[in-house]
DNA sequence: GCCAACGTTGGC
DNA sequence: GCCAACGTTGGC
């Protein structure tokens, strides 16, 4: 099992939401490391879900229900998308200064390239960060 | 809302 | 193929 982290501004689509469409394919992606990230997803991976822009902490927990496919948003140019569905919402949130607080994720690519908005999660550092959560 | 950092585009 | 200009992202 494989450990990702995704980005979402929840104005525009948040945790909440996930939970309340049950499933939903993560589309629109336009940056080939994270369309690349995508690629390497496999089913029953486990995938935190960070709220930026507002929030700016992990919510929650999703996981793959299906493997890349041709992201039927894009009008042009060979991107991908995956199938999320919810696991859980974290017993408690874990932000972005707490993370940034702790030099074990320095190495964290949410810490190191805030820009990349599909990345993976060392397992040391999935563990780590459910910790923090209280799961 | 600002702006730094990053990625992409396109003229040369 | 370089690199300046531009657009976007996302923390602050």
């Amino acid at each position: 099992m494989q450990y990702w982290l995704v980005k979402s501004e929840p104005f525009e689509y948040s945790f909440a939401d996930l939970v309340r469409d049950g499933r939903t394919a993560w589309t629109g992606v336009r940056n080939y490391q994270a369309r690349n990230n995508l690629r390497r997803m496999k089913v029953g991976d486990r995938v935190l879900y960070y709220h930026s822009r507002k929030g700016l902490e992990i919510v929650g927990i999703a996981e793959v229900a299906e493997t890349a496919f041709p992201d039927p948003t894009a009008e042009k140019g060979d991107w991908s998308a995956v199938s999320l569905i919810p696991l859980r919402v974290l017993n408690q949130t874990v932000s972005l200064q707490s993370l940034k607080q702790d030099p074990a994720f320095a190495e964290l690519a949410l810490v190191r390239n805030p820009r990349l908005s599909v990345m993976p999660v060392a397992a040391e550092l999935y563990e780590r960060i459910m910790l923090l959560a209280g799961e």
